[in-house]
DNA sequence: TCCATTTATGACACCGATGTCATGATATCG
DNA sequence: CGATATCATGACATCGGTGTCATAAATGGA
């Protein structure tokens, strides 16, 4: 491969005048710049970021880290949205900023984390993400001090910058949409226990039922491991059945997450119970290409993991650029940001206004404009 | 960062032979290299790649791109599995390789694909592969051709190295697996003409019925366009209705892909058939969230992504041990490497084994051992 | 016209690791 | 015991850009 040594032999200047050309440092006469370009051009000449880093001390190199990595044993079925749109949101946020994406895949083993954090250390990255597939807590081995570390859709115990979705937020928006369009008996089945995901969504499904008044009722909640390899759809099943008996029974469900929508789906119509006409169903993480090729597309939260990503992308940058301002600073011990997706509102579930109440009142919307 | 002359320094040693210790060229005493490696602890040493690749004319680094880049102008709906099985397949095979893999993201932006070749090469990679969200022909601009480059799921004019998804064959397996299982009305709803799976999978579909001495019905057969924002789950419909209202109907429906399978479920039990009893359908892909989600089970053909990713992988090193020694070598124009994964038999298909013609045999396993 | 800038370019050192060669200290063998 | 092989280590050059400083030519203002 061609250097610029090659380059300045074959245009007759000095390498130090190629390295000018490319840079836009000092100035260069036109004739001079004209006959590198050319030279550069006959040869291939494609730049050494090595021996560039090496004497400029900066890599330009952020890397990313991503995989399937959990804090207890999960089989892998458990998964949330490809995190690929997450990535997809970092590079935009740091595509403008001149810094290259080094991305590595755990491939799902905790022990490659460490390898993988040398390996990039070794090539002098100036920021590291780490992105989790689905909401979690994780503990990373320790930094060098001086490099900058992101966490997306993950925290630490350590105060480490986090970039996590609103999973509370959503669910109450979710719910109180429910209420606004007349629902009144809320179902509800929610992931397991021991997931981020599986508390917060159902503390916003109770602060919506709290705010517009509606007592909670433990016979309408559940937490289901639906995805457990061959007990789940029976697990499920029974949630759903024993909810239905009920006297009073529920209009809708929510779901704990898309798939585990998909698969209420095809147990409501194997009851046969029609949705949304006889119940309607909601889920969410809006993945895709289940809640929109679902039949009829499903009512759901978008999980805003490009938004996620977009952001991580600009906390790092502001973390590399702040570094040298404030080496001594207080550590950055900030409470994580939380970002919120909208409710999308799909045909899964029936708008119930025109019952009762609401059916009376001449403008009737009252309880959707909370 | 502490550089090895700093370590040197401190354990009172040259450089040299703390790079002996770190690479164990030359031999190295017992108290030296205790010293030597007390101090590199001490210091928090990472040795620097840039130097170390500088001397070494040697990245170690492979450089892979991936999105959704179309030749066509798709909607971004139109995709496949995501490409991170492919991703960690190809992680697997280069991981005892000790190269590290550089993950690029065009972000399905056609425009951004050759600004990262660059800086790939930059990077001064030893191999590249590209690798494309589903089976489509792709045209990549002209490579230095000495940095060898392996193409997944998708294929060139020119010959490059490919590894691409068996299309063809699968379904050919499938649809032999439902003949052996007793189905003789098989309707096909294939994805669009112009995807190459919506090519190369009927083909597979026709050859089977063929090979089986079944005629082929088009009225069976239908490209459905079922991914179009809003005319497509209305197409599909109305695709699925001419066929069930045959004199003749099928008993199973072979669909493009999973996702279309799942959009099919819907349709047929709003239509009030129950799957799999009155209808069998059968997915491409193995779409896992989706197929193992789905209430039943979905039947299909495993997209066998992991092992093309382990392929391309192991493709590209041999590639990269064999450039010096073939160092002009005739134009390595090889055919592409057709992948197969196996059929996937779950409950969304019904045997008909015990019926009519079959059931009259005592041994009754004809058509099933083709 | 002469000195002060500005412009255009080159010489040279340097970044950090490592290959090559040299050197001194032991170990082995006839 | 001397000659040679082996071991342990260091000096130095090198990889390919780029920062620093020097130098030479062109320009400009008094």
């Amino acid at each position: 491969m061609a250097t610029i040594y090659d380059v300045a032999k074959h245009a007759g200047v000095s390498p130090k005048t190629v390295s000018r050309v490319m840079n836009g440092d000092g100035p260069v006469g036109d004739k001079t710049r004209a006959a590198v370009e050319e030279a550069m051009r006959a040869l291939g000449f494609v730049r050494s970021n090595a021996a560039r880093m090496m004497r400029a001390q900066k890599s330009g190199i952020i890397g990313l880290i991503t995989g399937a990595i959990s804090t207890t044993g999960l089989n892998h079925k458990q998964q949330g949205l490809p995190d690929l749109f997450i990535v997809q949101g970092i590079q935009r946020a740091l595509e403008t900023s001149g810094m290259t994406v080094m991305i590595a895949d755990t491939a799902g083993r905790q022990d490659r984390v460490a390898p993988l954090i040398d390996t990039f250390l070794s090539h002098r990255v100036e920021g590291l993400i780490y992105v989790a597939e689905y909401h979690q807590e994780v503990s990373l081995p320790q930094l060098p001090e001086d490099t900058p570390l992101v966490l997306v859709n993950c925290f630490d115990t350590k105060g480490t910058p986090a970039i996590l979705p609103d999973d509370k937020r959503g669910q109450y928006e979710l719910v109180r949409r429910l209420i606004g369009a007349g629902h009144r008996r809320i179902g509800y089945l929610a992931l397991r226990a021991d997931m981020v995901a599986g508390q917060l969504r159902p503390q916003g499904y109770r602060e919506a039922l709290a705010e517009a008044g509606i007592p909670y009722d433990p016979a309408l909640f559940a937490h289901t491991n639906f995805d457990l390899p061959e007990a789940g759809p029976q697990l499920l099943w029974d949630s759903i059945d024993r909810m239905l008996r009920l006297a009073n029974p529920p209009t809708v469900i929510c779901c704990g997450n898309d798939q585990m929508a998909l698969m209420v789906y095809g147990i409501l119509r194997t009851m046969g119970r029609r949705v949304p006409d006889e119940i309607g169903v909601a889920g969410f993480d809006n993945y895709r290409v289940i809640a929109e090729t679902l039949y009829p597309p499903l009512t759901t939260v978008d999980l805003p993991y490009n938004a996620m990503g977009v952001r991580a992308g600009e906390r790092l940058l502001s973390l590399i650029a702040g570094e040298e301002a404030q080496t001594s600073a207080p550590p950055p011990t900030q409470s994580p940001v939380c970002v919120a997706g909208p409710v999308l509102w799909r045909a899964s579930v029936a708008e119930m206004r025109p019952t009762n109440v609401l059916h009376m009142k001449p403008n009737g919307r009252k309880t959707d404009e909370v």
